[in-house]
DNA sequence: TTCCTATTTGCAGTTTTTTGCAGTTTTTAT
DNA sequence: ATAAAAACTGCAAAAAACTGCAAATAGGAA
């Protein structure tokens, strides 16, 4: 048996099952393990698959995308939130939307600081259980799956019962011509039921969202008081943003 | 099997579920628990995920907590989750109140169970946001940091408007003198008012909590439709019980 | 063909890695 | 405070990797 075919072989192996043992090669290929292994060693140097101690698994196969880019813009969220905190006043009462630059800011939310916040969000409201002195109120009703917040009329009403201080709008779009959009219809009528309830609206928004439209609307860029990005307030991307009557931070 | 599969493995569950029991992994994998906690460690050391004690979790956005209460006697509580599961019939109205019994009651859910859920307890609703056909509803209000759960006079309110076919009632102190009872005044106060709600009561108590009894009364033991314990219907220690009009499971 | 050389292959001995176990220490929940 | 669960430690057996070497093989060149 060739060389060239055994070495073939091994990579077919790999790329149908993801991973191969030596042993189980040297057997069906009826060499030594020595030679197997001798074969894995090469193609692991040509970069053709990845060797480890007992076989070999196929280079595609350990990628976990999501984890590396969220792990990425999460420094950049983290950032926006910093900037979005010496919003929040002592005692005074806060709504929050979900989205994750949201829960970052819940995640960073000084200690000390007394607020009552409101939140149709799971995943806000159970980061802010860790907190020493925030009252969390929880705006019930049909919880989406998608969004992890409650939707549908009783919140709506729920929502307009409240008259808050400050909200924090978290993922969105924003556009210069389509206003603050969303992909779901539902998260939509929630937002807007929150602007209503709110004297001041702040919305979160990494740069990567600046400029781009989905299908539904949430309201004007005039509704929004505050823009927080984590871009300089002078940026050329933010330029299109000033004409309104917005604060960029 | 690889180690590299291994550990390969364990990425995947703790980025599938957010989080891991070492133990978990040890049974699937058919490792010892040495092994895995080995691998666990290197992955923590690799930034790859978090160890925590007991398993690990995932570095991301991580909204689910990982409790250790909930791997505190969990195979008793799976136990009787199991027993319960039998009780809820297809396309019914399910109240579930807080607990680590109840979690896994969520948890265990057959996926192709259509039911609609109401909950106070945001660890049951995030848990059942992963069942593909549970309709949650959230019941809100002022979240208690410590039973992390609706409390206060609205989710009373809220509660009295619903009709449910049955309710699992978790987190309970039971005695044959002194009924239910709870050590959290507002809890007792949110399961008066499921139990009103409801046209059947289950109760999932682990037997620890059998024969002892805390400050607060929820409800005699009458109120209680049925019982469900891990231990056999036939045990001694639930003969006290077996003089009350109550099913024991 | 025959001889020569470079490569490949298998083998034996040694080193390293992996893994489960037992005993001890630490952590956790009640 | 206490008891249980989990983590840590060192150890030993087993598996795999590495090393050097010699035999086998292939491919030319004479």
């Amino acid at each position: 048996m060739l060389k060239a075919e055994r070495q073939q072989y091994i990579l077919n192996e790999v790329s149908v099952h993801s991973r191969i043992q030596l042993s189980d090669i040297a057997d069906s290929l009826g060499v030594s393990i020595d030679t197997v292994r001798r074969d894995v060693k090469e193609l692991d140097d040509n970069k053709k698959l990845k060797k480890v101690h007992g076989g070999a698994i196929s280079l595609g196969y350990n990628t976990f995308p999501f984890n590396h880019s969220d792990i990425f813009n999460r420094e950049k969220k983290s950032f926006i939130a910093q900037k979005a905190i010496p919003l929040i006043k002592e005692n005074s009462v806060v709504l929050m939307s979900g989205g994750t630059t949201n829960l970052e800011l819940a995640r960073l939310l000084p200690p000390k600081l007394h607020v009552t916040v409101f939140t149709p969000s799971l995943p806000i409201a159970l980061q802010l259980l860790a907190h020493p002195n925030a009252e969390v109120i929880f705006i019930g009703g049909k919880i989406s799956k998608d969004a992890q917040l409650s939707v549908g009329a009783s919140t709506v009403q729920e929502l307009s019962q409240i008259r808050a201080d400050i909200c924090f709008l978290g993922t969105g779009y924003l556009d210069v011509n389509h206003g603050l959009t969303e992909f779901d219809y539902e998260v939509v009528q929630i937002k807007k039921a929150m602007i209503k309830s709110s004297r001041k609206n702040v919305l979160l928004c990494i740069s990567d969202k600046l400029n781009s439209a989905q299908r539904f609307k949430t309201c004007d860029i005039d509704a929004i008081d505050c823009l927080i990005t984590e871009l300089d307030p002078e940026d050329q991307i933010l330029k299109p943003f000033s004409n309104f009557d917005v604060l960029l931070k």
